[in-house]
DNA sequence: TACACGATGGTCT
DNA sequence: GACCATCGTGTAA
């Protein structure tokens, strides 16, 4: 991992990091071909504290192990026979992460399109669908830090949202008092964020300044 | 556009 | 055997 990516997420709480992540430049390099795209759409999960989080409790597993990691540790997960595309947030053993839920492709759509045959936003709006674009179908990468393998993060080449969303999370079923807490953040008005309705899109920026 | 629901397969108990 | 940080399709309005 670059000095640079190493200080991107050296400072702040994890909620912050989320919000900074939004507008920088996800980067792999796949197989076939160089594919990226500007972060749209992610959550953060407080670790052992979080009744939403893998790490609830301190829970550690073989498969949430990553969690624990250095910052900029990447955690593959599945889940419904999917995979979900992570980082770990805080310092070693600080179980604290943040979910990539959307990107708006940059580089190298055409191969996201072949990999996944849908029409317009349906592409990348969601975590299980941004890593099928991606043609990620193995948990290789798991455990690895951004930068020290095909995938990486970039902080230089940005956009910065006009207005950043806040939500309750996705997807989690009811977990007590922190099923609905706003850990969901997005640029708002970007058409790549997931359950979005079409009437919140704005399609002249983005939502990019 | 909103909601309901079935398929899905890895992971843990 | 149950759970789940999902997705796609179906229905109705």
């Amino acid at each position: 991992m670059s000095d640079k990516l190493r200080r991107f997420f050296n400072e702040g709480t994890t909620d912050e990091i989320t919000k900074r992540m939004l507008g920088t430049l996800l980067v792999y390099h796949s197989p076939k071909g160089l594919m990226s795209g500007y972060i749209t759409e992610a959550e953060a999960y407080l670790g052992q504290k979080d009744s939403a989080a893998h790490a609830y409790q301190g829970k550690r597993t073989p498969s949430n192990e990553a969690l624990y990691g250095v910052p900029g540790t990447i955690y593959i997960y599945s889940i419904h026979g999917r995979l979900c595309l992570d980082v770990a947030a805080q310092a070693k053993d600080v179980p604290e992460g943040i979910l990539i839920r959307g990107i708006e492709p940059y580089q190298g759509i055409d191969l996201m399109k072949a990999n996944r045959p849908k029409s317009g936003f349906e592409l990348t709006n969601g975590p299980g669908k941004l890593m099928d674009a991606l043609g990620i179908y193995d948990k290789e990468m798991n455990l690895i830090e951004l930068g020290d393998t095909a995938l990486d993060l970039d902080v230089d080449n940005v956009k910065f949202p006009k207005k950043i969303v806040e939500s309750g999370r996705i997807g989690v079923s009811d977990r007590g008092t922190w099923t609905d807490k706003p850990y969901r953040f997005y640029v708002k008005g970007n058409p790549y964020v997931s359950k979005l309705p079409k009437r919140e899109m704005d399609l002249k920026t983005y939502g990019w300044k």
